[in-house]
DNA sequence: CCATGACGTGGAATCGATTCCCTAAAACAA
DNA sequence: TTGTTTTAGGGAATCGATTCCACGTCATGG
């Protein structure tokens, strides 16, 4: 392996002056320059990365804590992270939980000690030992997905979503509208949508039966059990669902299909999330389009400003849009 | 920041002592072993990745390089690749090339001088230069999802998977079955499973119109598209089609949906992939399951055997089922 | 003509580990 | 008692970079 002692040799010169070509830092004379540049191309030596971190302390990694890497916001959000990263000549390193909680903690000091320069955290949770220690550690993270008072984060705009896309039903003339949720861990998806949810029926003075509101995990089959028990345990059944993501809404379709009920003409339904399958789906599902992608890359060119000590938006709320299709 | 050193002073040994407690190797008396750990149980403190892997020439991190991660198969590999390595204290450093052919090459450079470990290639394809490339590099690479006659690999049988599945559909009754691949360059998705189709159309002495073989990328429009022309242009109408992704057979449907044209009594289908979603289409989707998180431990798993100088496999082709479902 | 500063360069320390080699005491054998 | 092994532990080199500091050489201005 060629290193920066070879190069020296070769050239002529000391390791201090190839550094300095390598840097373009302090005064090298044109000619020495041409020689290193030359000896360099000749035989394709590239800086190792682990001795330069050795020394400087930068690693021009970026470590990244997603819940699974199987569903479509996490991956959207890797995707714009990784742009924005490789076009700064930082790499990804991935750590997974695959919906483990206690991963995310771990994972956290397993990237501090491989000294990644700052990490993204794709959150599904505010807990307190969480933040906790993220506020504990001395490297710059940002959250994506949620909000937390006084760290950095990237998130959307839950609320106003739910709420809008509540409104929106309520304009078309619907008053009993269920809404499947998720576990309010969640504060993003779990709390803030449900909040939006209650909150337009609220202003609207229409009533919520409680089993109109179900909670489900992240799956489709929780969908369609939630969808069943709306509509067999209810007493005043609804003319519209909201469900907090598209894939809730595929397995509420997919009861209401078995059970032979229209959409939308006896349900109306929509989803959030924006998958690329609501479209394809029968009737084509409307949704909440969140930039996730945006969001990733959002969150990365923050955190490479902190990094790298510049200014830098501490907290975004990205906007979201209603995608209007026909099952409604 | 606490080092070896601060542990060395503290426990009154040398840094040969601690490092030896470190990696449990040489001599070193039940005393001194005992202060050393208590005080690095009282710092906190942990090696240097940076520092061992100067020293050492390892990592212990692994490239992986995939194509998207925005779609299911790419996804499942990663997370079976990550459970595998996390259970060996690995990590994974990402390369995306969102479908640019040349990252691949261009990332097999930077996942060298990033010094990993070994390199997981999901690749899409088996170009020449690619190859050459794989050959000359000397670290451990597996790919997955593609064969290469010397290399290690992990693929699937997608001959075989295809000729059954035609096979089955010829044992239905059909005589007429559509295709709609992709570009032949993709080895395994594009080449092997045109070729099983062919062969048991073959075989069962059918013939095959020429506008029934249609080409599309790997999105769902040109599924769309590719129905459309198979409708448009044929003289004999096929009554089944075969989509070798399931996102194509989902543009597939579209199409036919838009057209009134009903599956599977006028068109049956069938793809690819065992996606989540198709289970939930309406109808259901014949698919083929390939067990890719298998796929990405056991690349894994034969990666790590190779680094480590263990027993390796270094050619693996995993077993597919066919999922029959409504659409057929 | 000499002080000053810009320019060029190299020596050597440093980052935080591992590991080779050496010394020395203790344990054991002859 | 002497000679070998085993056990224990430290010194110092090493990995491949960066960077501080010192030291020349010129040109310039006073």
């Amino acid at each position: 392996m060629v290193t920066i002692k070879h190069i020296a040799e070769m050239a002529g010169v000391s390791r201090t002056t190839v550094s300095r070509v390598l840097n373009n830092s302090g005064y090298v004379s044109e000619d020495a320059r041409k020689r290193v540049e030359m000896v360099i191309k000749e035989t394709g030596y590239v800086p190792s990365e682990q001795a330069k971190s050795l020394r400087t302390k930068k690693t021009k990694v970026i470590g990244v804590i997603l819940p699974t890497i199987q569903t479509e916001t996490p991956s959207r959000i890797v995707t714009g992270v990784g742009k924005e990263l490789a076009e700064n000549g930082y790499q990804i390193i991935l750590a997974n939980t695959n919906l483990d909680k206690d991963k995310e903690l771990e994972y956290l000091d397993v990237l501090r000690l491989r000294q990644v320069d700052g990490i993204i955290l794709i959150a599904t949770n505010t807990e307190p030992k969480l933040m906790e220690k993220i506020k504990g550690m001395n490297i710059p993270i940002v959250i994506v997905g949620q909000e937390a008072d006084d760290l950095m984060y990237v998130t959307y705009d839950d609320y106003h979503a739910a709420r809008d896309l509540t409104t929106f039903f309520i304009e078309k003339g619907h008053t009993n509208i269920a809404f499947i949720g998720v576990d309010e861990a969640d504060h993003s998806v779990g709390y803030l949508r449900k909040k939006g949810y209650l909150d337009a029926m609220k202003s609207s003075e229409l009533a919520v039966e409680s089993n109109w509101v179900e909670t489900g995990i992240f799956d489709i089959e929780s969908g369609y059990e939630a969808m069943k028990n709306i509509l067999t345990k209810t007493t005043s059944i609804p003319t519209a669902t909201i469900a907090v993501t598209d894939r809730l809404a595929i397995g509420a379709i997919s009861y209401l299909k078995e059970k032979g009920i229209r959409i939308p003409e006896q349900m109306a339904l929509a989803g959030f999330g924006a998958s690329e399958l609501a479209k394809y789906l029968d009737p084509p599902l409307t949704t909440v389009d969140y930039q996730n992608e945006k969001a990733g890359e959002e969150a990365a060119k923050q955190l490479l400003a902190k990094i790298n000590a510049k200014k830098y938006q501490k907290q975004i709320i990205l906007d979201y849009r209603l995608i209007i299709r026909k099952s409604v």
